[in-house]
DNA sequence: TTCGAGCATTTTGTCGACACTTGACAATGC
DNA sequence: GCATTGTCAAGTGTCGACAAAATGCTCGAA
């Protein structure tokens, strides 16, 4: 998962593979919100020294995934409404713009990749593998080509949030097969507009995802919240 | 300046300290462009261990100012004309979002504490730190209220490298005149269409603003770089 | 029982030291 | 004269240690 979102492999600082293992760590979940990460107890796990580790919750924190607070330590941010709200305000600002910026751009054979993934996803619509494999896929499709440095920072960070809150909403219980239907439907309209490299459809067509993928995720977080609460 | 983008002065930890310190020094341009940033001669000018030098070079990083090369050390960035490109184009994305999404939030003081500001401007056109300090508070209005924690952080961003781009070129030859009354005239819409709340105006006149920006920063950018080679 | 003072624990912030990588330059061989 | 190799200095990456700060706990007093 993380080669889909930034290559450090190369670079073979410790701080960077801490970095790097921590990261998908949170965005899966398997680390959970509010959870303490002592430097410490870190470095004994890992068999290192404090140093790296504290990069590496520095580097997080710039991306939004931890919190630290001076002299406290670093606590796994929590995902709150707030945040969902924030993040989704965010790619609908970005994403549509990143879209209708490299439209022509994106080689040919990428889009027919990926149309073809998402036409597999519609024929096997209960492999949750094949259908975040599609769905990453189709979301990289509109930041790999894009030149701008800070426009593709911003938007690979905000996909990350976007797809650790996804990843969060989905252990609870999985989208209806009614609103899969919905985003199979997106995802088709999405490819079929980038392929004929209209550049206005595009835009509104991604904005529209990103704002049904916010309702979707609203309501499955609202959910969860509920179902947890007592 | 420091005080307008971020308060870390409350913070007493050290790395925060030499973050502002060095992250000043870069926009005012006391630092240039290209200048090795040694931890260890750093370190020794400010009596200091490398340790929170090098977590304020890695802070400095993460926003663009200094470029990190693994094992060789950091660099301060060049000041490009990708660079330029680069982030005006986001200012062009972020700003005009971002007045049009908190125009109802701007307090009426404010407004007319900087209408204020910009009638002084335009009565003394040759004092250069008014001018300054008149359109830092005037943008400063459409990040300051701001409630989304990324577009504020990203906004904040781009503005801290715009500034430095901007001394960057005033250092060589100063704006026209006619530039000068341009900016005037344009800040001038901007604030009554603020004062009028008119949320879709003060949108594209924000964007026409930056995007004028630009090609006025631009323009300078390419007599410097003219000047400087033979 | 409740509250506050003071102590003990935990954890970070900062430090100095060492090893290793990198790039430049000199030495060697063809 | 040119390419290759070896050496050296410069500077980062990583380490372990100490001190300071914040938290939680214990104990005693109201």
């Amino acid at each position: 998962m993380d080669a889909l979102f930034q290559d450090l492999s190369t670079s073979q600082t410790l701080k960077d593979k801490v970095y790097l293992n921590l990261r998908e760590l949170i965005i899966s979940g398997k680390i959970k919100p509010g959870t303490r990460l002592p430097e410490e107890e870190l470095s004994k796990q890992m068999n290192i020294s404090r140093a790296p580790i504290r990069e590496a919750l520095n580097m997080l924190e710039r991306e939004g995934f931890t919190t630290i607070i001076p002299r406290r330590g670093a606590i796994v941010t929590e995902v709150t409404s707030d945040l969902v709200r924030d993040i989704w305000e965010m790619r609908a600002i970005l994403e549509p713009y990143a879209a209708k910026a490299s439209v022509h751009r994106i080689p040919e054979a990428e889009i027919d990749r990926i149309s073809g993934l998402v036409q597999k996803t519609i024929e096997h619509p209960d492999d949750l593998d094949l259908y975040v494999k599609c769905d990453l896929g189709l979301h990289m499709l509109f930041y790999k080509y894009v030149t701008n440095h800070y426009l593709k920072e911003y938007i690979i960070t905000t996909a990350s949030h976007s797809l650790r809150v996804r990843y969060f909403v989905e252990y609870s219980d999985s989208l209806s097969s009614h609103a899969v239907r919905d985003v199979y439907q997106e995802h088709t309209a999405i490819m079929t507009a980038l392929k004929a490299r209209d550049a206005n459809a595009l835009y509104n067509l991604v904005l529209h995802h990103v704002t049904n993928s916010l309702a979707r995720c609203e309501q499955a977080l609202s959910g969860e919240e509920n179902g947890k609460k007592k």
